[in-house]
RNA sequence: GGGGAGGUUCCCGAGCGGUCAAAGGGGGCAGACUGUAAAUCUGUUGGCUCAGCCUUCGAAGGUUCGAAUCCUUCUCUCCCCA
């Protein structure tokens, strides 16, 4: 099998190809371009979205060609492939704004730069809003609607389970754009293949189709897995809400301690799907003598440096390290990476109760949550146990560093940084 | 267009005049046990100046001492017929 894709099946990506061998084949031959949607609902991407961008970065590598095509007109329709819901749509100005901010994040895993040596495959980004909106209906309908069975649409599984809580015909005519995206890209820009999610086969394969039909040479498909965790959760989820991408929405300490708290039997396939770290490395934590936290450690090291950068994994690496030492004090340095709020001094000096100090922290969402925390003995200020909920914190309890380091339970830490 | 069934707290889902901030489950948070894992058990899960008060049961009105529960209008969803 070709190397690149002899990588992908190795890292555990590959869910399902159209005619793997033909592929190979002709990624042998040639460079291959390929491409990749994104629909730009939000403003950042979570980390579920992601796999098909680290699949894009290995095959970048072996030099071939990818298309990250931004869905700016399909987004305003919605996908749905997976979802029991429509959608919301999006005004056109919004879409415009996320799919600036989701270019910049998929940039940490392809490299969107201009190539000069030729070692990796130039990569671009396209947004098929450039030729969706100003689509003709009557047009599109004779030379890309007459190509679509209404019946077999219906036979397929994401369509099915719609039709069960109800489909609106804008929803159903997303199948025909996303095919009309690789039919365009494949005439355009000679891209050959199409990865995506498993979820997404069913529009892989009509463009393929669509693409034939049209007269067009042979293309492919390559779907990967869709990444479960052993517990049966969606991956991508926390109990904060989606993973971001975004430091905004999620900062990188959080990003840190997410990977660092996965499931035992989730690290290595994490590792590999989520890591440039090469097989030998990962086998090398694999052994059975190697402690299984270090394993963690490291996936969640390489993660947020992917997302986030070396500075902000090492601090986040840091801050935890040291919290969760047993003599849990940390020095300055150390905390860089904490969740933190800064406070006037003088504040403290007149004396702050407990409540309102948790709640204004991300360790309580409310008074009445702070209360329950402190209630349930979960409460902690620099490691001493609260349980008076009228407990009144003041400047004589700051720490040796000069701060207030406040824990909701054995893993939530926030720093309180008094100015 | 006609007929029917519905919209309940983060989600699913009970409640159908007072004892309802609303059963049960899921999820979340905390405690115990651990390895910052999983599983298990316990507590908790609208807000506040917290033995009390305030705001919630699609929206707005109304009946009533009192409504998530009854009436009216509106709105949205689903199902059947056209």
């Amino acid at each position: 099998m070709n190397s690149a894709l002899q990588t992908l099946q190795d890292r555990g990506f590959i869910k399902a190809c159209t005619d793997i061998d033909a592929l190979s084949d002709l990624m042998d031959k040639e460079k291959v371009k390929f491409y990749v949607g994104v629909d730009p609902t939000g403003k950042s991407v979570h980390v579920g979205h992601m796999v098909p961008f680290f699949a894009m970065h290995h095959l970048q590598n072996a030099g071939h060609l990818p298309i990250a095509l931004v869905g700016g007109g399909t987004g305003m329709i919605g996908d749905p492939s997976g979802k029991t819901e429509m959608r919301q749509m999006l005004t056109p100005e919004q879409i415009q704004k996320n799919c600036e901010s989701i270019k910049k994040q998929l940039g940490t895993v392809v490299d969107f730069s201009e190539q000069t040596d030729g070692s990796k495959g130039q990569a671009v980004m396209l947004n098929n809003a450039d030729w969706l909106t100003n689509l003709n209906y009557i047009d599109f309908l004779r030379d890309i609607g007459r190509h679509f069975s209404v019946n077999r649409m219906l036979t397929f599984e994401s369509y099915k389970q719609r039709l069960e809580r109800g489909l609106s015909f804008i929803e159903f005519n997303y199948q025909l754009l996303q095919s009309y995206d690789f039919l365009t890209l494949y005439q355009n820009e000679n891209c050959r293949l199409q990865i995506g999610g498993d979820d997404q086969w069913g529009n892989i394969v009509s463009g393929i189709d669509l693409i034939r039909k049209k007269g067009g040479e042979d293309c492919y498909g390559l779907t990967f897995n869709l990444i479960t965790r052993a517990d049966g959760k969606k991956m991508g989820k926390s109990e904060k809400g989606a993973v971001f991408l975004d430091p905004e929405l999620f900062s990188p300490y959080d990003f840190y301690q997410y990977w660092r708290n996965v499931n035992d039997a989730d690290v290595f396939k994490f590792m590999k799907l989520f890591t440039f770290l090469s097989l030998e490395e990962i086998a090398e934590y694999e052994k059975s003598d190697v402690n299984i936290n270090e394993a963690k450690e490291r996936l969640a090291y390489e993660q947020t440096k992917i997302v986030h950068g070396v500075e902000e994994a090492e601090k986040a690496k840091v801050a935890a390290k040291a919290m969760f030492s047993s003599n849990a004090s940390a020095t300055l340095s150390q905390r860089a990476g904490m969740p933190s709020l800064e406070l006037e001094k003088s504040k403290l000096e007149e004396g702050i109760p407990v409540l309102t100090l948790f709640a204004m922290t991300s360790l309580a969402s409310s008074n009445s949550d702070a209360r329950r925390l402190v209630t349930g003995g979960g409460a902690l200020i620099n490691n001493e146990k609260i349980t008076d909920v009228k407990f009144i914190v003041t400047d004589k309890m700051i720490d040796e560093e000069g701060e207030l380091i406040l824990k909701a339970g054995k893993k939530r830490f926030f720093r309180i940084i008094l100015k």
